[in-house]
DNA sequence: CCAAGTTGGTTCGTAATCTGAACTCAGCTA
DNA sequence: TAGCTGAGTTCAGATTACGAACCAACTTGG
């Protein structure tokens, strides 16, 4: 995955041209990022399909066993096998033995795993919001302690405040020291 | 690496976990979902795969066109042709002439489309995290007026503060009233 | 005028993946 | 002894993905 080089260009090439255009083009480089080391590639090397989401779903929710998960998800064995295997061998999640007479396992999510929350919850909120029909969403996810619903919005630690996307911006990180 | 608090939380609360077993099995509905009409599932069946992904990255990155993102992805041209079909029919781009002499198109973020960004930038986080390797985040996404580092973590408006995965609870939405 | 280039596709044949059904293996259970 | 459960594996056929070639409509260079 290079043309790394001929990537800026065009974009740049890409902007000049349409700055008549629209007036949001300084905005298209929002999420600039050079494609060598993407860490949203990277990530999708990990989270790598359908199946492999709605696993992370089931075990959010508290599914551990191959045989609950392919009830639930009516996920043909061997892609389930695969993708647990995957998952596990990238430390998402963790292979363990919950009885020995019958050697039985579950997978359970790790830390890594768990961090992985806000990527479906953000999933689900944009289904909810422009997916769910009249009935509005399915379920609500809420902040326990006091039961509000929760609001995956950019917050600014700095200025206090919830932004919109619009006021994100990159910049290269990185071997800085 | 600013991260969720919650990480040093979570590495404690599973290691507990996993030496006594369990007991944290009422928390296994945090996600709970009924399979017909998962806000999770309908939003996968737009978001369907990593090419489909990855051409939403390049649009934040104001890649409008098929031949620029032809290049920059590397990606078969049916295959582009057919991702792009299926996320206009879906409401998420717009196909637009911009010049009709030869007439030529682009295709950009709808509304839909641009709300998709907080499943971007937490895979981006999560990316960051736990796959950069020791040269730290290939790029930072900021807080373009005070320049602030973007913490994708949950947020309590009611609490005023940041909480973990572990206190999020789910509930029944749908029709109430 | 002809040749070549650009953009945005479509149409192949082949390769890789997915799928469902059947089979395995170990230890219960009746 | 027969049958069941959980956790897989194996296999044949259906679906997708892939790369290369082709097409169409114009533009540009010689």
């Amino acid at each position: 995955m290079s043309a790394t080089l001929s990537a800026t260009d065009s974009v740049k090439d890409q902007t000049r041209e349409q700055l008549q255009d629209q007036n949001l083009d300084q905005r298209s480089e929002r999420f600039e990022q050079r494609t060598p080391g993407c860490s949203i590639e990277a990530a999708l090397e990990i989270v790598r399909d359908r199946w492999t989401i709605l696993i992370l779903r089931d075990s959010f929710r508290g599914i551990r066993r191959f045989d609950d998960l392919r009830k639930d998800l009516e996920i043909p064995r061997a892609i389930l096998a695969d993708r647990l295997r995957s998952l596990v061998e990238h430390g998402v999640l963790v292979k363990r033995q919950y009885q020995q007479r019958p050697e039985r396992f579950e997978y359970r999510l790790t830390p890594m795993g768990m961090e992985l929350s806000p990527i479906l919850v953000s999933l689900m909120q944009w289904g909810d919001r422009w997916l769910s029909g009249d009935e509005g969403p399915p379920r609500l996810l809420v902040h326990e302690p006091c039961s509000t619903e929760i609001d995956m919005s950019f917050y600014c630690w700095t200025c206090e405040e919830a932004f919109s996307p619009s006021q994100i911006s990159s910049r290269p990180g990185g071997a800085e020291s």
